[in-house]
DNA sequence: AAAATACATCGTAATATTGCAATATAATAA
DNA sequence: TTATTATATTGCAATATTACGATGTATTTT
């Protein structure tokens, strides 16, 4: 066992739980919201940025780029990462999609 | 190692990583889908509808009420679980907060 | 070519998560 | 009181994640 049962589950609930688990780490959201901010960064200035080793941070952007919503080219002797815009839209939708499946004006417990 | 270094991120940024932990599982996001639709619901419910065991739903339950967006009241011999609406709002919020420091209308790489 | 710089990958230790059978607990029904 | 029903908790095995030193790789600089 320690292995989620996919199968049990549709395609969008698989993907958006990958996506939740790609944000489920501070350091990647750290690294998220420094590359919303600065619009394009090097991966050295992560490394000073947060207290972790380069190699940790190396796998944090590794898992960013597996779920598609970040992505990096190389530059000379550094690579410069961003956010993929497309991913992002659609990452975006598929968490407004379920928040705003909830309607409850007056903010009232149901139970 | 294998501990997360909390301390090296803000409160919201750990905040935020333990919700979208919360998300990071179908079973768990099937289940938030569910209440979301019924807008109350049995526990019992649940395990007829995923194909997962008993003792496994209760633990997602755990891990759902843990984080404060779902809360349940004992009904009877069962239990009554339901959205948390102002920790919805709050969650919702906190994720819109992200998803909004991004804009990028033309929808072009930077990289 | 050799050194330097910037990342990536590998290997490994520590810890966390997932899943479930077995068992415990709590509320109703007989 | 003794079942019965519904859910929680415990204990454990399998697997995943986190972190980092060491090492590998690719590009520039000297």
């Amino acid at each position: 066992m320690g292995v989620t049962k996919s199968d049990l589950f549709t395609a969008e609930q698989n993907d958006l739980a990958n996506v939740a688990k790609a944000f489920a780490h501070p350091a990647r959201l750290a690294i998220i919201q420094y590359l919303l901010k600065s619009n394009a960064c090097i991966n050295g200035h992560l490394v000073s940025e947060l207290g972790l080793a380069q190699a940790t941070i190396s796998q944090h952007l590794k898992a960013l780029k597996e779920v598609g919503i970040i992505q990096g080219t190389i530059e000379g002797v550094s690579i410069s990462y961003c956010i993929n815009p497309r991913r992002w839209e659609e990452v975006k939708n598929l968490f407004s999609g379920m928040f705003e499946l909830y309607h409850n004006p007056n903010q009232q417990d149901c139970c």
